[in-house]
Parts: structure tokens; C-alpha cells; sequence
DNA sequence: GATGAATGAGTATTCATTCAT
DNA sequence: AATGAATGAATACTCATTCAT
């Protein structure tokens, strides 16, 4: 039950947001009460953290299994920007909410949150710095910008990836590195 | 008092939020009462339809100006690239209203909303194009993903940039286009 | 401009309704402001009055005039009916607004009107006891609940009579006669 | 609870008006709070709709247990109007709403009661054209007509006929009809 | 585990009216 | 004679949350 009620939540989140989705609606989606929401979720607010917190952990554990891999680190950069855009592919309506509703959560949610957002950022910085040192990366590079724009490049195509469209995931990873490793300058 | 009202609506939309922030604040915040908002705007939605529209208008005529000027095409990339750096600088409040609060848009407004968007990204989309065409920019490049690739890079700023932080906007215009033209791979 | 800003009024107030009808509607109709209807008119509510009064103070004298008439008491009766059937033909908005928006009315002007209606009334009260007395109408009638029968048979007309349609104001009028008259039973 | 939400509604509706009527004015008179009336109904056009269908659905069966007896044309129709003016006078609260109030309902609540009102009148004018048929009425009466006439006589009673005052209602309901039937000419 | 009744604080919006100019 | 800015009180309606059963 507990996982029905995630699950509409998230449809009706991703179609009409979140302050916009009452408790009535995501119950009347499923043919149960409103006393029956209370039960599984304190509040409103939870449902939207474990949504969340839902996403975020399994980005971060698919980070982690990336990095530990014996590879480059062009090769692990690959690798993330592909696996964030199969994440955007296989799970549009929780990337989606992700970006998009994080600002109704607050307080010590929001906190934990952001707190693993800024992990994520960092295991891209880390990638980045030591393909600095290793050589395979440009040294005048920072790797702290750097990983914003490489994260703000992938992230942004929520806005505009269509699955289902002409390009695939593996395409459009395929072209953001090329860009991301070669510009696009004419050599 | 028009102007005044809309200052002080985008200044509460940045902090709290449009759904969150309600008529009574917005009056309240400048000593007025509800029936002077509705004698300036015919809607809560109307107001921030102003405010999307004067943002979006300049950002549409500077990008014209960028675009007729006698330079190469790297340099206009660069130009865009700072100018839009620079609005979210100078206007970082409208730029995340921009961003964050289009979807509290609707019928005819957001679509008139999402066709300047659009003709925007197709400005920057032509201007690839062009350096495609006179050799500026490589062959093999997909001049419509470049465009979402760079838009999404600078665009996603706003949720990070500091204009009061370490770097500037134009050092950070310099490292984004560094990136842009050259790529990351070492030489 | 005051005659001009009544004859909308009693457009708009016959189509929408008098509390449906804001003032703003009234002054954006004739194209001027609620600055100049306040020039007018002391307050919405006497603007219905004055309707009223104009209608009420009309068919008073239209009974008067009918009443002072050299002719039998039937003959009267059926002027009295042709004529408020004609009221309803030639001024259906003012018919309209005078039996459906008098709740819009209070205090002293809701008392002034009632009066003159009930006056009105008394006239037809007042011509069935003269027929009764002269051998024209049958002489166990009360004559009071007589004028009732009458008036709601006659007033009612204006939730369904159409001027337009199949009969005239004449017809209908000869036929209510033929039934007020002979009645409906077979001879 | 809904119940006692409807009692006190017409209560208030009959007294002030509907427009004038405020939910806050209901739950008010019943020690309840905004969110109950809207826990039982959607609107407050829902609850003038339940009103209406009530009483329409009500006078609708008693028409039909009138029109399937064993009688007269005349007895029916005699049975029919002190049905009618029975109803004023023990609920003359719901009659006055009925009558009064329509306006405030639009659309298919609307239309819905419309039907049913003249459905009643279709009633009535078939019972006339059945005692047109028998004999029973005269030959040239107009059917159509004459059922406006009746119902527009004894319907607008709502406005004037006070069952605490001088004459009942089978007594009005007696003189109506000798009015009806014989008409007020001295034979 | 689940329900249904009840709450109360909040929201956008409307509108008759006033008044200085 | 007319305007336009401002008001403030009122209105229908929403919704997350609580709690006894």
C-alpha cells in the first residue's frame, strides 16, 4: 500500500506538481481514504523527502560502483553522464520531481537533501582532479566549475530529453562527451 | 506603484516561492492593500507573467544585438555566454523566477512564455549552425543538441552561480567557454 | 448620460442579473469610469430604485387612466390585462427586473415600492368590487383574492410569455379574459 | 449533519436571499465550521441544487398520484391546486427558494430543473386537453395556455398567501377554482 | 490497518464606495 | 462634469491534518 501511494504520487507530482496535487487526489487514484495516507506518511512533506531521498541514494550508489571501477577517468566520466541520462530515460517523473519540487522541501529534509546532492557534485569534482593529476584532463582546469558545467549540461536535459525522440540516451551521452572532452572548436 | 508592487513580488517569489507567497504578503510587504494589487493586475498569474515577459524580452533583444554585430562566431558564443552570465548576476531574481516558476504559468500565457524561450535556444541554435557552415566549429557537430549542451551549461547556473563569490561572471564566462571550445582532454 | 448609463444598466441587469452586475460593468459598457456613475447616482441601489420607480409610476398611471375610462367593468378589467401583457411585450427588460431584483431592494425604498404596488393592486381589488356591486361580476367573489387570482395569472406571464412567439400580447389577453371571465368548465 | 446544513440553509436563503447568504452565514447559525459544508457539499450551487431537486421531485409524485386516481378531470385538477397551495403553506420556505431563486443555479443543474418544472406544467396542460376531450372543459380553450394561466394564478400565491391569515389554503384553493371553472361573470 | 467526519487557517478574487484632483 | 487611484470588507472555496472509532 505504502508503495502504491508512492508510486501515484509521483505520476500526479510529475504531471500537476506538487503543491498543486492534493491528498485527496493521490487517494481517490488509488480508491483509498485520506485517514489511510496518515498512516504510512507523516505528512505530505515526507512522501515528497522519500521520494527524494529515494533518488538520490540510488544515484549515489550507482556513482559509487562507477568510480571504484578499474577504468579511466574519461572512461568513468562516460559512464556517469551516461548513467545520468538512463536515470532521466528510465525514471523521467522522479528526475523530474527531483529538480523541479525540491524547494517544498525545508528544514532538516531540505538539509539531508542538499547534503547529498553536493555529495554527488563532489564524486564528479574528485573525478574531475584526479584526471587533472593523472594527465588525462587539461591542468589549468577547475575542477569545481568543471563539474558544474558538466552537471549542469546533463541535468538541464530533463528540461528537453525526450526518450522517445530522435536521439537516444546512449546518443546524446555519445555527443555531450564529445563536446565535454573535445570542444567544439574546429581542430 | 505598479513598479513598486512588481519589485517587491519578485524579491518574495525568489525566497519563498510563487505558489507560497500569497497577494496579502505581497501588499503587506509594501503597506498596501489587496485592492490596489488588482487595480495594476488582473491576476495573481498576470504578474508573473510580467515579470517572465520583461525578462525574456531583454534577454531576446540583447541576444539580437549579440548576433548583428561584425565578429566571429566564437566571439558572439562568448558574448552570449557572458551576457547571459551577467543577467543572472545583475537580475539574479528574475532569472530564478524565470527558471523556477514557469510551470505556475499557463494556457495562451505560457505558451507565448515558451515560444520566446524557444526562439531564444534557436538564436543560439543558428549561431552554431553558422560557424558549422564557415568553419569555425567542427563538422560532426549536432547544432540543435549543442545548443540544449551550452544553454544547459549557463542556464543552470542560476542555481549555484554567486555573483559575490570567488569568481566573477566573466571569469566564469572565460572557463565555460574554455570548455565549450577546447574541451576538458588534455592536448 | 444619466439616461444613457439606466438603459444599460437595464440591459445588463436583465441578462445577468442585479448582484451579478458590477458597476464596473455598467461604466466599461458606455465606455466611462465609476468615478462618473457615482456623479449620478447616490449608491447601485438607488440606481434599481429609480428603475422600479420609473415602471411602477408608469403603470399607475396607465391603470389610472384605464380606470377613469367610460366603459364597463369588464371592459376595464380586460385593458387593464392588454395593457400589463403590452408592459411585459414592450418593456420585457424593465418587467423583468421589476418582479425578479425588488429583494435587491431595502429600507425605505423597498417600502416605498411595495406600496405603490400594493396600490396598484388595490386599483383591481377596487374595479372587481365595483363590478360586483353593479351586477357585472358574480356577487359571492372576494373580491381580494380575486385580484390575486388575476394579478398572478397576468404577472407570472413574464417568466414565459414571448413576445415573438406564437401569440400576441392580444391573443393572450383575449384568451386570459375568455378564462377569467366565463372560466374553463364546460357551459 | 447535511441535514441540518440544508434545514438551516433554507431557513436563511428564504429570510435574506441566496446571493446574500454566506457559507459563513450558514455554518454560523449550526456551530460548524466552512470546512464541514464543504465536507457534504461541493458548492454552494450543490446545495440550492439538492434544494430544488427535493422539492421538484416531491411535487412531481404527488402529481402523479393525483393524476392516476379514479376521478374527474375537474376533481383532478381541484386536487392539483390544493396540492400546490398545501405546499406553500407547509413549506412555504422551499416554495419561495424555488421560485426565487432559480437564477442562481447555471448550466445542467439548470437545465435539469427546468425539465422538471415543465414537466409539472406538461401534467397539467394534458390533464386540461384529456377534459377538453371528455367534455369536461371547453372545446376552445387553448390547452397550452390555459396550464400558464392556472399555474401562474396559483403559483403566485408564494408572494402574497399567508396560511396563518384570513382565508386556508382549502379555501383559497375553493375560490381559485370557482374562478377557474365558472369565471367571474355574473351568470 | 483503515475510515470518515470535522477542522481552521489560508487563498485568490470581487466590488461598492470614497475622494483628491 | 469626470477621472483614476485606492480601499477594505466580504466571498466561495481548498486542503493538510487530526482523531475517535
Amino acid at each position: 500500500m505504502k508503495a502504491k501511494i508512492t508510486e501515484h504520487s509521483i505520476r500526479l507530482f510529475e504531471q500537476k506538481g506538487f503543491t498543486e496535487t492534493s491528498i485527496q487526489d493521490i487517494v481517490d487514484s488509488i480508491g483509498a481514504t485520506k485517514g489511510t495516507f496518515y498512516y504510512y506518511f507523516s505528512s505530505k512533506e515526507q512522501l515528497l523527502m522519500d521520494i527524494h531521498m529515494d533518488y538520490i541514494t540510488k544515484l549515489l550508489e550507482k556513482q559509487k560502483a562507477i568510480l571504484s571501477e578499474n577504468a579511466s577517468c574519461k572512461a568513468k566520466l562516460h559512464a556517469l553522464v551516461l548513467m545520468l541520462l538512463e536515470s532521466i530515460k528510465t525514471e523521467k517523473a522522479k528526475a523530474l520531481i527531483f529538480f523541479r519540487e525540491i524547494k517544498n522541501l525545508s528544514g532538516e529534509k531540505l538539509e539531508l537533501i542538499l547534503q547529498k546532492r553536493e555529495a554527488f557534485r563532489l564524486g564528479v569534482e574528485k573525478l574531475i582532479r584526479e584526471g587533472i593529476e593523472i594527465g588525462e584532463f587539461a591542468e589549468h582546469l577547475d575542477a569545481n566549475l568543471t563539474s558544474f558545467a558538466i552537471l549542469g549540461m546533463v541535468n538541464w536535459s530533463y528540461q528537453w530529453f525526450n526518450p522517445e525522440g530522435r536521439k537516444s540516451a546512449a546518443e546524446v551521452a555519445e555527443l555531450f562527451m564529445d563536446i565535454v572532452l573535445h570542444g567544439i572548436e574546429k581542430a
